[in-house]
RNA sequence: GGGCGCGUAGCUCAGUUGGAUAGAGCAUCAGCCUUCUAAGCUGAGGGUCGCAGGUUCGAUCCCUGCCGCGCCUACCA
């Protein structure tokens, strides 16, 4: 609702600057350095200055002696070189809130598709995919949040190299049977069984460079879907992607649909992308040079720089089509430009009756997806120059606004810093410790496991939750652990914004105080429980917020808690799920400050209490939403 | 070589389309638990916003050059 106030203020202002000086300036609104200079602060003065051949302050005078008065507003002054301020009616605030303000939402045009996690079903999650999925569920939690309607996909490349490397593994290295396999998939922790064969396939090549060989042929074999080792490669991605499905669901993440690349294949996706591709002239075949053969598309048309001869290849000379160009395919099928489709089946049902889809040759259930008008995909930064490769195959076959609606939602890698490799046992190189990261390798097995991780975090959290509520039972202990671990973890991947590198540490990870989940979680279980305590209490009377809201310290308590709209529309603006994390903890920091200067129950001044109890249950309100947008959840007690 | 990104306190990072005295956490030091949970609170020290120019009334932010670092630049994904 401040966010509402604030837009309102700004056009009441730019619509008098249009009738008095007959400009049409865009009024910016920002929040004034100090408290004391009120709510809202506009440098629009500054900006007329020159054009009015006039001094800003007396600009700034001007405007305030003459603008008509706005409802909410308390006063306009005028402050600095030409700053004009702006002090809000407060008991007017807080008699809306009291009413309960309905939260922004913005009108959805159409189904946005976000499509985040996309790990190779081959090996156990680490952590750096752990900060794709964070990021991709809390952009989405956003996007839902602000009345969005958003479809999560989780793309699985369950035919790629890395499956098949896998699988080379286990048939060539290890000799071992479908049926053997199959056991192994009923015991425990598969995915740490393969990140460890994967690691010792990968040496394998690399100490025996004549058995990439065995790639190539399992690739073949994989792609055909025929026969035994199609069926090994079968079994090894469904049974990992149940082990990423569980390692997410610990963290509360979701998905709608998994479509798969065995499905783009077998349905032939790419059959129909590439027709169009060439029908419309965005790739050509070479006919000369290195890239002799193939299929490309020329370097001019997914980056201006670039010349032709930097051409990117499609399909290769053996006829085989490459990532690049499967995304293609799939990228317009999330458009539904493909004029194909797949058929899904119900994989699991969540907890909460949430259904999850898988893609499927055959129909079976009648469930539609894609079609999106918008596309998030969350991919690491690293992939950016491919993610430009598809965008200009949607550009040059005429899709324009598929194009301008395809965006790379991209973020820096994860890496360890040189103390947590030195604590996990990672010999580093002289070179790599003096880095101040070094970069994980899932070829390398280098790299902190997901679960485990969590299984850290959790065991960290119980020790601290046992030691200070030992009346409490076991379980309740342990549900409590889980919620702090959930909370320390994606409050420390969201802190981060997209663009900085995250040089995982583990005794950054795993504390609990300061800046981190935990410290919000803490805030928003004590106002718990003080509403707990005080029972059932009345609604404050309207007739005292003048009074008592002229006592600063309330009045900027409940400005804390109003701003919760403001920082998801600059979250949201901002792609960055990292405001709406800062936000939680400076309210947590807010209301740490409001616990310790208001003895709440103890208050003896009634109306007093009343409201400080409403302002105790408007923070704790605020927690909720901003935590559940956040996918931390608040714990019974801590 | 080219493209993208980064460089802010001892460390890790924020910094709202250019705006008022550049912020937070950690670490260090000094205080605060017979009062709703000390996973907390208060205070102190700590800055040439990489360097040099430019644009502007005003630059951590925009432009140019330089220095340092990272990622990408495959008929891997």
């Amino acid at each position: 609702m401040l966010q509402q106030l604030e837009t309102r203020i700004g056009g009441a202002v730019s619509q008098h600057i249009l009738i008095r000086y007959g400009m049409d300036v865009v009024v910016a609104m920002e929040q004034p350095k100090q408290a004391a200079f009120g709510e809202f602060a506009t440098p629009v003065a500054f900006g007329l200055a020159k054009q009015l051949r006039k001094p800003p302050r007396a600009i700034a005078e001007e405007l305030v002696a003459e603008l008509p008065s706005i409802d909410g507003v308390a006063s306009l002054e005028v402050a600095g070189g030409g700053y004009i301020n702006v002090r809000l009616d407060r008991a007017a605030l807080a008699l809306a809130a009291l009413r309960g303000g309905s939260p922004a939402v913005t009108e959805g045009d159409g189904k946005v598709i976000v499509e985040h996690t996309n790990i190779n079903p081959n090996k156990a999650a680490h952590i750096g995919h752990l900060r794709n999925a964070v990021l991709g569920d809390t952009f989405v939690r956003m996007l839902r949040a602000s009345g969005q309607t958003v479809e999560v996909q989780n793309y699985i490349d369950n035919t790629g190299v890395q499956v098949a490397d896998v699988v080379v593994g286990f048939h060539h290295l290890e000799k071992k049977s479908l049926e053997e396999v199959r056991a192994l998939v009923a015991g425990e922790k598969f995915d740490y069984y393969c990140w460890d064969l994967y690691a010792r396939i990968s040496q394998y090549y690399k100490d025996n460079p004549e058995s990439l060989q065995w790639r190539k042929d399992m690739l073949h074999e994989i792609e055909s879907g025929e026969g035994e080792l199609a069926a090994l490669g079968t079994l090894v991605a469904d049974a990992i992607v149940e082990c990423h499905l569980n390692t997410m669901l610990r963290l509360g993440i979701v998905y709608d649909v998994l479509p798969r690349e065995s499905e783009i294949l077998h349905m032939q996706f790419w059959a129909s992308a590439f027709k169009q591709l060439k029908e419309r002239k965005a790739i050509y075949f070479e006919t000369e040079g290195k890239n002799k053969g193939c299929w490309v598309m020329p370097g001019s048309a997914f980056d201006s720089n670039r010349e032709d001869e930097d051409s990117k290849v499609i399909v290769r000379s053996n006829g085989t089509v490459t990532y690049v160009g499967k995304d293609i395919a799939y990228q317009m099928w999330k458009f539904g430009l493909l004029g194909k489709d797949f058929h899904y089946k119900l994989l699991r049902t969540y907890g909460d009756g949430h259904p999850l889809y898988v893609a499927t040759g055959a129909a079976d259930a009648p469930v539609n997806f894609g079609r999106g008008r918008k596309v998030f995909n969350v991919i690491d930064s690293r992939q950016s120059y491919l993610q430009d490769v598809v965008v200009a195959g949607l550009n040059a076959l005429g899709y324009d606004e598929a194009a301008k609606n395809s965006i790379h939602f991209s973020y820096e890698m994860v890496a360890l810093s040189p103390r947590t490799c030195i604590e996990m046992g990672i010999e580093l190189s002289d070179e790599d410790a003096a880095r101040p990261y070094v970069e994980v390798s899932g070829r390398k097995g280098l790299g902190v496991k997901a679960d485990d991780l969590i299984d850290k975090l959790i065991d960290s959290a119980l020790a601290e939750v046992a030691s200070r509520n030992e009346d409490r039972s076991a379980d309740e202990q342990f549900a409590t652990a889980h919620a702090i671990a959930i909370g320390a973890l994606r409050y420390f991947l969201l802190k981060f914004t997209r663009n900085t590198v995250i040089a995982f540490d583990f005794q950054e990870a795993l504390s609990f105080t300061g800046e981190t989940g935990p410290y919000v979680q803490y805030s928003a279980v004590r106002a718990g429980k003080i509403l707990s305590k005080a029972g059932a209490h009345d609604a404050p009377a309207p007739e005292s917020f003048a009074r008592l809201l002229a006592e600063e310290g309330l009045w900027q308590y409940l400005l804390a808690v109003s701003k919760t709209d403001q920082a998801m529309a600059s979250a949201l603006a901002a792609g960055e799920p990292a405001h709406m994390a800062r936000y939680a903890f400076q309210l947590a920091q807010q209301f740490a400050n409001f616990y310790h200067d208001y003895p709440v129950i103890h208050e003896t001044d009634a109306e007093k209490r009343s409201f400080l109890l409403w302002m105790t249950a408007q923070f704790r309100a605020a927690f909720e939403r901003t935590a559940s947008i956040l996918g931390i959840p608040i714990p019974e007690f801590m």
